[in-house]
DNA sequence: CAACATTGCGTAATGATATAACATATGACA
DNA sequence: TGTCATATGTTATATCATTACGCAATGTTG
């Protein structure tokens, strides 16, 4: 079983502020909330977020949700192959899920090829409820 | 075969507008660029944009592009159902196609309550290369 | 080692996308 | 007519992301 081939010893400190920061939030961050959370450490510009979210989507440590324009640490044991995660996100609690997708993307490339095209990435967001919201 | 419940005669002069600028497209616009078309039509502010947009997309005249924070008018013969739509677009030239995707919406939703979750809205852009472009 | 390339970092400014808040107008209709 | 919902206009502001510039650290490689 792999996981990511990229070792954390291998981010510099920018980069591992900003991973701790996503790995111990509940949920995504903006990347203005990932700012204001590291202040305290000596952030102070947008661009030291973005050039460390850069690295870190790069390299698979995190991915970017396009529905909300926020960040979050890859839950996935083995995403190298980054380009094949889904994700189901709660509107109400904000909770986001990773969910594997192989049939899934397989067919997607499947309906993309009956019109000639090549795939470079998919980006597969599920918006609705959760169990627990569900049920509540 | 059904088309769009809603018709364009419902539409305001604004929204009319917006949904022309739209259709007439070849391509996704951003809500500034349509609203920088519309500048001869009166249009002032990017609200008056977004206010038209919110209601096209709310009826399913239009379609948002998630990872392009852009808008694209809806092609499909009949969208009624507006959540079960995906695109592919190319990054090269920036065409955008919608294709249906029944099998795997049910897929999705499969994958989905298999977490107890029920979808609200799927969101499925696939990013990649268009025949022409490839063959370029 | 010296020269050079690559990468990361700091800072300021700006660009791009979207909404809040408040006022006015318009049409449906009891 | 009064009232309600919807649409509109305007200003300001919030939110998300990049450009441009300079410097520092590190890593080749001749």
């Amino acid at each position: 079983m792999e996981h990511h081939t990229h070792d954390v010893s291998d981010l510099t400190k920018n980069q591992n502020l900003v991973m701790t920061a996503l790995s111990d939030a509940k949920g995504p961050l903006s990347a203005y909330t990932i700012l204001d959370q590291l202040r305290e450490h000596g952030f102070r510009a947008p661009l030291q977020v973005y050039r460390a979210l850069d690295k870190l989507l790069e390299i698979g440590f995190v991915h970017k949700l396009e529905s909300l324009n926020a960040y979050v640490a890859c839950q996935h044991p083995s995403c190298d192959e980054q380009e094949n995660v889904a994700f189901i996100i709660c509107d109400t609690c904000g909770i986001v899920g990773e969910i594997s997708n192989d049939k899934l993307s397989s067919q997607l490339s499947q309906l993309a090829s009956d019109d000639g095209f090549s795939v470079r990435k998919s980006i597969i967001e599920i918006r609705g409820l959760c169990k627990e919201c569900r049920a509540a």
